[in-house]
RNA sequence: GCGAAUGUAGCUCAUUUGGUUAGAGCGUCGGGUUGUGGUUCCGAAGGUAGUGGGUUCAAUCCCCAUCAUUCGCCCCA
């Protein structure tokens, strides 16, 4: 007889409540800042049905990298691996009803079988912020401030991170116009040009060779050569700089230097998947060296919604993923010690006061206060210890005096500091505290 | 899907040219203190060495398979 496993599922994580405390905090800061942009949060089934999605990902995803099963009314059906395809959905079914320009987010998990690495598993979460019949650079520009005050909710710098820009048209008209690539080469090439900051420069040359054939190569290393000089928009070569999205995207980033955005910076090696973004794409790097990485991006795509026959409604998105942003935090010392959302623990002097305690804590929890009662009968000590363990921030002793006098200590668990309060004053003082560390707990459920 | 490394107590690691009962620190639990922890002292529990098979008189150690983790490739909606 074997004995079953205790660790979660290939690629899944559990999450104990000091692991819970993170997630938390993380998904609080989103779930405030989006709110604070005007968004409203809106929730989608964790199932669709498998056309949602061949509709508009590549073939290969959706077959490989899905969970998907026949359920018993023999529907195919897939457990979501992103949010896009469902708002989208959701937003073609209303379409006549919501008042636009629609902003909407959600933080959902999903699941994509996929090898884990580091940063990447097979279960994660993301908030999803999109949106919906707003056209133009202030909406892509909204987007982009949304993800850098998402960031400075965290404390990160802007010398902690870039913000790369690049647009979908600009890519094409470079592919296309510039390079003159047919559509399997330009595919191709933007492969090439996403793993390019992974790849010596021999190898992207020699790969880029193979693109071209030998009788263009020369003529385009050149060209791309002149491209990858172009560390400025106004730098680009005629055939791409004639293209309207350029202008777009000069206007782009006068918006973004007027709220003070002065790490965005054009990247024309960004390329960001292909099949559905028709606009803007962005991506923030982490510019730690220990951790360099795109960390969450997103962009425009304004063909999505028209998929589900309504007319086409414009939309643009950001999804940052919880792993990526918790390594960033932890990598630049961002996470602040979160403690327990217990507030006051009771320890009890002496098994025959637990009466009396108990009617304590039915007070305090009356009073809106997050108390825990030891009901173990355990030496003094013992309950210290419990708490402390616990991280709960305040430690509240109980014994005959005290409930005679109605006079209680209660002892800072981090400072050891220990005074001697009136019921309505200890209340007071949990308050006070839970004010000051902006309870970052579950006001997600507000 | 491909390549590489790793797998010994809850955690971090010892131990082997293959040889009695596999050790330590931290942690956990109990006690020295009948009202104060994160600093002491004593004691205890906890392992079929990831799993399965093979070689051998004998395997934690060598070989094969498998699973898991980590790193890289592919991919990354």
């Amino acid at each position: 007889m074997s004995t079953l496993s205790s660790s979660p599922y290939k690629g899944t994580r559990d999450y104990y409540p000091v692991d819970k405390r993170v997630q938390n905090y993380i998904f609080g800061v989103w779930a405030r800042t989006a709110r604070r942009f005007g968004y409203e949060e809106y929730g989608a089934p964790l199932l669709e049905p498998l056309e949602v999605y061949t509709a508009k990902t590549g073939q290969e995803i959706v077959s490989e990298q899905t969970y998907r099963f026949t359920d018993r009314g023999d529907r195919e059906v897939v457990i979501r691996p992103e949010m896009t395809p469902s708002i989208s959905r959701m937003v073609a079914a209303r379409r006549q009803e919501l008042a636009y320009p629609a902003r909407l987010f959600s933080i959902a998990n999903f699941m994509r079988y996929e090898r884990p690495q580091r940063g990447r598993e097979r279960e994660f979460w993301q908030l999803n912020a999109d949106i919906f019949g707003a056209t133009g650079p202030l909406a892509d520009a909204e987007i982009i401030e949304l993800g850098y005050e998402i960031l400075k909710a965290f404390g990160a710098k802007k010398p902690m991170y870039t913000i790369k820009v690049n647009d979908r048209r600009v890519i094409d008209a470079m592919m296309h116009d510039y390079l003159l690539l047919d559509p399997i080469q330009s595919e191709l090439m933007v492969k090439l040009f996403d793993r390019k900051n992974k790849i010596s420069n021999e190898e992207f040359r020699d790969q880029a060779i193979d693109i071209f054939g030998p009788d263009k190569a020369a003529d385009g290393l050149k060209k791309i050569a002149g491209l990858l000089v172009a560390r400025q928009i106004d730098e680009l070569p005629k055939e791409i700089a004639d293209n309207p999205a350029v202008d777009e995207l000069k206007h782009l980033f006068s918006i973004l230097k007027k709220r003070h955005i002065t790490n965005a910076a054009f990247d024309i090696t960004l390329m960001r998947g292909f099949d559905y973004y028709t606009g803007t794409v962005f991506e923030f790097f982490d510019e730690d060296p220990e951790n360099n990485r795109a960390m969450f991006g997103g962009g425009r795509y304004d063909g999505l919604v028209g998929l589900f026959g309504a007319e086409p409604i414009s939309a643009v998105g950001i999804a940052p993923g919880l792993s990526t942003v918790e390594l960033f935090l932890t990598s630049h010392n961002l996470l602040p010690e979160l403690s327990s959302t217990t507030e006051v623990y009771v320890a009890v002097l002496g098994a025959d006061q637990l009466e009396g305690a108990q009617e304590l804590v039915t007070k305090l929890r009356a009073e809106g206060v997050n108390a825990e009662l030891d009901i173990s009968g355990r030496k003094l000590d013992k309950q210290i210890k419990t708490a402390v363990k616990k991280q709960i921030p305040y430690l509240m002793f109980v014994g005959e005096e005290e409930l005679k006098k109605e006079k209680y200590n209660l002892k800072d668990t981090a400072t050891s500091e220990e005074e001697t309060l009136s019921f309505e004053r200890l209340v007071t003082r949990v308050k006070d505290r839970r004010r000051k560390a902006g309870d970052n707990s579950d006001d997600l459920f507000e």
